[in-house]
Order: structure tokens, then sequence, then C-alpha cells
DNA sequence: CGCGACGTTGATTTGCCTCAACGATTGTGG
DNA sequence: CCACAATCGTTGAGGCAAATCAACGTCGCG
């Protein structure tokens, strides 16, 4: 296993190797192709995932049938539908790879025993969990206040990266608008 | 001081006695009128707020002039701008009372403070994040799915006890409409 | 090569906003 | 305790951002 959770997690909270070892034997690796499900609707969510190398998208299916893009998750970030997790109930979204992934496993159950043993674990989470909130403030301040072509110009600011990563229409959904009118935006100025 | 903080930590995690006390040492209580400020723009976020008893706003102000509310917060709730708090930087929201309020105050500095001389503080507030990042997670969901038509439905069947106890004009800033638009809403059918 | 996925363009439609005006209700100072 | 102002909710006319629908060009891949 590579050691990209590891070097994550000591950057929040120190860790000594026989903490370092045990956090090795709770978590699990996977090797993930590209498209693949780490998650479908009506399913229980299995485990809190952990992007060691990839990217990959979760999404629901909206009243119309489409694809509406909530987030995406790239190396070092987690992701998981929380409320599944938590409440062992049935998830109303799809995690999927859209690249090739390795990915980490972190159950429910895993969790619980893995907070008994290191406690700096649970700090880490709440740290984690607190800047995800954090963000999520944020994200929804933003989702008020702008407009869509203001959405896809600050994100396209502040997250160069996925624009040269991500298909267009994948970022117009995860946007809130049309590919149709992504267009439109860009033909104006780039 | 009410013990309502106690009693709503004591749901998640156990407590003893010598850490019931050290709780209250690191807190401060404030009783706030209404419409007074726990937080104005440009302003460091000075603590994360558990509320006692009452009833207040967050928002921000908008491009055009207008106050947009992005969250309520009742008893046994906490409020707070976690990103202006976590990393003491100026914040681009206003945290209001909507009633007279008693408040609990916990700052950054005596966050630390708790968490080292108490664990299971540290594990309360993993669980809190996390249940507030799973409900941003469900929030944003609605945001791209549901018509703000739809939003006020959700909204009165999910939370009555709010459409009771705040005036319809924040209700509409709080679901992202016009005051002019709701009033047209509730025309059609209530 | 040919098919399907992706991106673009233009015409038309619509959900919701803006603006302005007018009742109703609440609060406040004389 | 009343007069008056300020705040809040409603109604209607007109306008705009963005969606929908349909058609077409293009690229990557089996």
């Amino acid at each position: 296993m590579s050691d990209s959770l590891i070097t994550h997690i000591k950057k929040y909270v120190p860790l000594n190797e026989q903490e370092i070892s045990i956090i090795k034997e709770c978590v699990q690796e996977l090797a993930v192709k590209k498209k693949e499900y780490l998650l479908k609707e009506g399913q229980i969510c299995k485990a809190n995932y952990f992007v060691e190398k990839g990217c990959l998208r979760m999404f629901f299916v909206g009243n119309k049938g489409e694809e509406q893009i909530t987030q995406f998750a790239l190396e070092n970030w987690w992701i998981s539908d929380y409320n599944s997790l938590m409440s062992q109930s049935p998830s109303g979204f799809y995690i999927q790879t859209i690249e090739p992934c390795s990915i980490i496993a972190l159950t429910h159950q895993q969790h619980e025993k893995l907070a008994s043993y290191v406690p700096a674990v649970e700090q880490y989470f709440r740290i984690i969990y607190q800047r995800a909130y954090s963000a999520a403030q944020q994200r929804i301040k933003y989702l008020y206040d702008f407009s869509r072509e203001e959405m896809y110009r600050h994100f396209q600011q502040h997250y160069p990266t996925f624009v040269n990563r991500i298909p267009q229409y994948m970022i117009a959904s995860f946007l809130g608008f049309t590919p149709e009118y992504l267009s439109e935006i860009r033909k104006k100025k780039q």
C-alpha cells in the first residue's frame, strides 16, 4: 500500500509507528477501473473512500432522468454519501470513477474500531469534516450569490486542473446548467 | 448555566463528572437580545456558538445589496463561520439573533484546550461535523434538483416549526427567491 | 471506415425577477 | 390611547437569464 493516506493524516495529527500499522490493518486498498461504481442509488454506502490516485464523481438522477453531478474527488480527497454511511440507509447517489483509480476504503465498522484504538484518528476526522463542512458553507454561498456564468468563471479560475481533466458536459452538470449554455459562455470570451 | 449542552453531548458520547466540569470551564454563556450580531462581515469569527434557547440566522450581503440568508439555527444547533473560525480570517457573513437568545460560546483556543483534556469532546465534534456535512450534501442535492416552488413545499412539510416562527421574507431569502414569488406560490394552493 | 459520444449553434419558451403600487399589520412617540 | 410611520405581505405588468428542442460538425475508438 502506498503511504499517501498516512502522509495525509500526518499533515494534521502526529502518529507513531504502532498507530500507523493499526491504521493500515483497518483499511482496504482497491484498484478500480474507469467508469466503475463504488456506490449506486438504492445501495447502502459501504465505506468512506480516500482517493490515492485518480478522479471520481458523485451524482444523482434528477426528475427528468438527467445525471446531476454534485461533487468531484481528486487525489487526497475523501468521498462518500455520509448520510447513507452513518445511518446505514439506502443512498440516493451514485459514486463512479472517471479515471482508473487507486482507492483506500474505510468501512463504518472499521472506523469505529480504529477510533477506539487510535484517538488521533478521531481528531483527524474532526478536522477533515470541519473543513468539508466549511467548504460546503462557502459552496452554498456561491450557489446563492453567483449567476451561472459567474459560477463558470469562478470554477475556471480556482480549479484549472479540473477543466483539463474532466469533460465539458460533466463540468456543466456540476455547475448546475446545460452543456449548451456552457458553449454559449465559452464563445463570448475565452 | 443550563445543562442543555451537556445533555446534548451525552446523547453522542459518555462523560464523567470531572469532564463535565472541565467543559463548563471552557465555555462562556451569553444572553443576547433580539436583532443583535454575534458576527459581522469583515470580522474574524470569535467562536462556535451553541443555541440553548432562541433562533438565529446567518446571511451575507449579495452583489445587489440584499441580505441572503444561508442558514437558520434553533435550539441545540451549533452555528459559526467555520472557514473564518478555523483559519482566523475575515468572514463574509453576518450571524444575527432573530429572537432573544441564550447562547454558549466556544472559542477556537478553548476548543483546542478542551480537546486535549477531554478526548470524548473531539469524538462528539467529529460526529457533529460529519452530520452537518451530511446535511449539507443533502441540501446541495435539493438546490440542484428542486424548482423554487418545490423548495418551498419541501421546506413547509419538513420544517413547519420555522414557518410559524420566522417571517415570510426570511424564508423566501433562505429558499433563494423573492418575497413576491413566495406570495405567488402561496396563492396557488395552500 | 463507421458509429456513438461530445461539443456547438440558433430559435423558441419559461421560471422567476424587477419594479411599482397598494393593503394590512405592527410598533412607537406624542 | 391614538396617529402616523415603518415594516411586511400581496398583486400585476413587463423583462431577462437560462432551459428546451432540434440540427449539425467533429472527434476518438472499436
